[in-house]
Parts: C-alpha cells; sequence; structure tokens
DNA sequence: CATGAATGAGCCTTCATTCAT
DNA sequence: CATGAATGAAGGCTCATTCAT
C-alpha cells in the first residue's frame, strides 16, 4: 500500500527527533524541515503554523496510542486488570521511544493557554478510557461505590504523569515499565492495605 | 520595621498578576515594570533576566509556603492529619490568590529545561515535607511497610498538581479546596476501601 | 550576464552610503536595509551582524583595490614609478568616491579589536605589493640597501593613511590626488634631497 | 604640597587602566569608578560624560608630554636632532607606559567625529612643535628649502603613528624605542640617500 | 563634595511565515 | 506540490546619566 500523506509523517517524526534534542523554543521551523529533508515552505503545505506541528504531533502519536489502547483493554477482564494494563503501556510508550518521551512530558507543556487546550482535546479520548474503567469497576463493585469518578481519574492521570516527568528530567536512567506494577497497587490499594 | 527589599517584592507581585493575566510570552518585561511602577531598567538591579523573574517568583511564594507548612504541619498527630493539612493548605493558597495560580499550575509550565531545573530545586522542599510525612506515616504504621517512598511522594504530588491545573483550566469555577477531603481519603485509601 | 549576488553588492554600498552620512554607531541597520531597499532581516542573510557589514566593505573595496594595483602596477618599470603610481591611485580612490573616502579613514577605526584584525588581514594584501616595490627598488638599487622593510613599509603606509585623514576631516576641501607628487618625493627623497 | 583635584587624576589614571583592558566601549563607567575607588556619580563631578573622560585623558597625558617636550627640545641644537629626541620620546613615552599605549593608538581611535575634533585640537600642541622644528630646519638649510610643512609634518606624524599602531596590535612585543635611530634616518634621509 | 539606586531611551537580531517561481 | 529567498514585526537588555540623600 501506498504511504498515505508520506511527508505529513515525514515532518511529524522529524519535529519529534528536532524538539526533542533542541527544545521546542530552540527548535526554528527551518530545522524541522532540514532534519525532514524538505524545504521550509513545505511545512506549511501541511501544517497551519509551528505550534500545530507540535499539536499534530500529539494528536498523532497519543491519538494512535489510545485508539490501540481502546482496542486491547477489551481483552481484559476486570477494572483493575484494564488499569494495569494502561498503565503499563503507558510507560511503554515512552520508554520505546525516548525522543517522544521528551516531546510529550517536557516540551509540550512549554505551550500557551490555546495549544493547551487542543492538546486536552486530545486527552479527552484518554480520560474517557479512565472513565470507562473506572466505571466498570464501580458496576462490578472492584471499586468502590463512592469513589469520584473526576478526581480517581484526576488522581491516575496525574501519577502516571507525574512519574513519567521525574524519570524523563532524570535523563531516563531507570526502567520505568518495571514500576508498573508498584504504581498500579498505590493507586488501587493507597498507602495502608498490605499487599 | 523598614521593608526589606521592597522594590524585590513590588516587581514578583506585579510579575504575578501581570503574567496571569496575558501569559508569560505575552507578558513583555516593560509590562511587569509599568504594573510595578517602576522602570524597565530597574527590573534587572533584582532580577538576571525576564525568566529570572519567573523562578524567583515561584522560590518567594513556593518558598514561603513550604516553610510555613513544615512549621504548621508540627502540631498534627498522625501522619494521615499531615497528609490531609498539607492538600487542605496547597488548594488554599491557590484558592486564595486567583493570579497565582494561574501563574504556579500554567504559565511556569512554559519553561525551558534549565527552569524547571531551578523550579525543581524549590519543589524540593516540598518533596522533602511529603518524604517525612510519608516516613512517619510508615514508622507508625498508619502506612504500610513495604510503601515506595518515591513513587508514592510522586502520586500525592502529580494528583494534587493535576487536579489544581484541572480547576485552574476550567477558570476556577468551583471551590477546590473542598475537595481536600476526598483527595486525602483516595489517595490513603485508594479505589477499594469503604470510607 | 547575471549579476552575481546582486543584494550583497547593493547592501554594501548602501553601507557605505549611510555610515558616510552618519557615522558607524548612528547608523541602525535599518537604516542600511532601507538604503538598500531591501528588509532588515535581509541584511542578516549576507552578513553575519552589523559590524561584518562594516569588514566585508572594506574587504570588497579595498580587496579590489589592491587587486587592480597589483595588476596594474606591473606594468611600470622602477620601483619609485611604482610606488608613485600606488600612492596616486590610492589618493584617487578615494577621491573619486567621497563616501568610502569618509568610511575608510574615520568611520572605520571605530571598530574594536576583533574587527581591526580582521581589517589588518585585508591590509595585509596592501602590504604585501608595498614590500614587493621596495624589495625590487632594493634589488635595482634605485633604494638603498640598508633599508628597513617594514619600517619603510610603516612609514609610507602611515604618511598616506594620514594625509587622506587630515583631507578628509578637512571636509576634503582640497585636491589630494595632486599631491601625490610631493608626497611620493617626500617619501623617497626624505627632508633633505633638492629635487 | 597638597595634591590639586587628587580624584581627577585618580579616575584619569583608573581609565586608562580600566580602556586599555576592556577596551573603550567594553569599558562602562561604572567599571572605571570602581577601579578609581570612587561612586558612579562621582565621575560626573569631574567629567561632563563618559567620552569627556577619553578626550581628557588624552588632553593629560599628552598635553603634558608636549610641554615636556617643548621645553626640553629647547637644548638640542640642530632640527635634525630636535626631531630626533621628539621622535625617541614618543616611543619612550608608550613604551613605558602599557596601557597609555594601548589606548592612545587603539581606544582613542574608537570615536566619533566630536571627539576626534577635540583630540585634533590636543594634537594641534603636538603639530605646532613639529612645525617650529621644520620651519627651523629650512631656515639653517638643514632641510631643503621647497619642503611642503603641511606634508612633512604629515608624514612625520603619520610614520610615528603607524609604527607605534603597529607595534601596539603586535602586543609591544619588541622595543619601539630603539627604532627611533632608524626612523629618523628614513624621515630625514628618504629611501635613497646612504648614512 | 560624594553616593549609588533608579532611570528609560534605544537597537540589533531572530525566525515564523509568505509567495513568486 | 515544492521550493527557499525575502520579509518585518517585536522585545529583552544595557548602561550613561541623574538626583535625592
Amino acid at each position: 500500500m501506498i504511504q498515505k500523506r508520506p511527508k505529513y509523517k515525514q515532518i511529524i517524526d522529524a519535529a519529534v527527533i528536532a524538539i526533542a534534542e533542541n527544545g521546542y523554543h530552540q527548535t526554528q521551523v527551518s530545522k524541522i524541515a532540514k532534519q525532514a529533508g524538505v524545504a521550509d515552505g513545505t511545512i506549511y503545505l501541511y501544517f497551519k503554523n509551528k505550534d500545530d506541528i507540535l499539536v499534530s504531533l500529539f494528536q498523532e502519536k497519543m491519538g494512535n496510542f489510545i485508539e490501540k489502547i481502546e482496542d486491547e483493554i477489551k481483552t481484559k477482564q476486570t477494572a483493575s486488570e484494564k488499569l494495569y494494563f494502561l498503565i503499563e503501556k503507558h510507560f511503554s510508550l515512552l520508554a520505546e521511544d525516548h525522543h517522544l518521551a521528551i516531546v510529550t512530558q517536557l516540551e509540550l507543556r512549554q505551550s500557551n493557554k490555546e495549544l493547551r487546550i487542543r492538546i486536552n482535546q486530545v486527552l479527552k479520548g484518554y480520560f474517557n478510557v479512565l472513565d470507562k474503567i473506572l466505571t466498570s469497576g464501580k458496576e462490578t463493585g472492584e471499586f468502590r461505590e463512592g469513589l469520584d469518578l473526576r478526581l480517581a481519574r484526576q488522581m491516575v492521570f496525574g501519577t502516571i504523569d507525574e512519574i513519567a516527568t521525574t524519570w524523563v528530567m532524570n535523563d531516563q536512567k531507570y526502567n520505568i515499565t518495571e514500576q508498573a506494577m508498584k504504581v498500579h497497587e498505590l493507586i488501587v490499594y493507597g498507602f495502608i492495605h498490605q499487599s
């Protein structure tokens, strides 16, 4: 099959590398173009502006991830298993793409309010998956009835995100995927339960 | 008593307001100067550069907060109480200063790697407080023995931070301080325990 | 034939005029751009920075002059004739370009050490021509054997330069080219010889 | 005797050092003040502005030199002797004050037109001395009758100046005072005469 | 006379974006 | 579709100078 919009992906991938290696504000559009092997102007045939590259990149990578997760998660039985699976896959995604991890955890944050709104649009898909897991957990009785959906969702995402960011800031020195089990345990059982 | 470094605090406070209202990158140094009622050049008598204002602001505000917390927390008996106190005070801090909340949760993130390292220096104080609480909880048996200090700390901070950020992005429409109890419960008991 | 690097020369010529009329420090880059009929940013496609314009200008104008002189001087027989030719042409160069004279004799001096080193690189070509003339004069016996090459070269250049500078500072009121004969005589015969 | 205007000289001397070591444009007024051990504002009690320091410095140092020369030169008999004495003393002045040499030969040139006019005022004294020597030489028959006073004066000054500048730019590596004899010879006898 | 904190005018340079080819 | 030369807006920072003490 012929690649759809080959230059689009080419530019996205170039942007991930360039931004990860130089930082968003230090990455000129011309640098991305060079890395992608296209002319500066070509970028603007595929993206509205520089910010759009950053968002599109996130949409592409994180969107794909969410879709995949949503599919695969159906094979898991319990809400707890689903949650573990999500955590593990999220960490794996970052661990497998060194550059993406930097862009996602550090560079993406350097965006203005407008950008962050579009980024949150993408995250909505992630939050939906989480909500489904939590709701199903409540329905089956795995999770307690009174569990506040919004707070729980924010706890899960906030925890995963913070752990990932710290890991990236420590130059990804340790194996983050290995921690999925303990993180899952911490979220589900809190500080008290003896596991 | 004569105010210590009145211009310094004057500029910090002006910066909080200006940056909260316009965004960091949209806030020219001259705008901060105007808001502070000083000349542009005066800024540079107290701060190395524009970025330094942002970090100093955080050092000043968050540093003070951490010191105060550290003191007050000693009056609390159990680790659980201490943790609740921290969460409640953190939310209160943001709820009480509309502008600071925006700067802390949104604008501060738009900083490059170097800045973030200095910000993390400040957060170390926060993390130390958290570690002390967690350790004391483990010692008294309130928290389980196997609790991973680092992960637990990251969970607490990640959760608080994410909840605060979402609240700010929703224009601080609801009362965040009220949620302290439920957040505390969620962290300590996880998804399962019936409280 | 298509002009080679038309914008480059365009900017150089604009810079000569603008700097001559306003002085180097009073000539903003935007002023040069306007004079050249290009955008400010275009300057930086051809020059590293403002200082680079000044040096490049000198390289271009003086470099061309030296090359031309080197060629034409070969047609002259004696060292004395060659020397006269050089002096006369040097004065002519300045007399024919009012603006260039100002820039060369006055504005170019307002440069820092780094710049002056690059300027001296260009002058090396000039000094080489001088050295060749002096050496040939010594070989043919026109000039005395004991003549110190370095000092003689510095005397010739220093004399020409000082006379040119004074002429420029006096608003180029008199005809400098006419003086070539007497200057040549002074240099070759000194204060004593009756010519 | 109580020093007259001790701070004035203090600042002048500080300026010579600071400017020699950092370059004129890199020497902030505050740097001169610090070097002089006075407050920034004090500078302006003695000098109109920054440029005025540079000119005053030159007036002080070169003015003194010219006065001294004018006196001492009277003891010399012939015009040639007088000229030699001048050259030798000029070189000595620079050789004896490393910093002054840099300021005089390099930094002083980085001045705008207005400054240079005031500098030339000081040099008029120098030129007068030269003119007297040359005129007397012509009267006694030492120098040829047709000698153009203005050109001869410019040749002497241009030669000395160029030799001094080159010496400074070469980091004053060799002994310049030693060259006085050969320079004198070159000026008086030109390229031809066998000395 | 002396201080030094405060002033504020001024400009080089970058770089996202455009558009003629 | 693709190019890349040209554009031009925009602002952080310096530092000579002032003046209240």
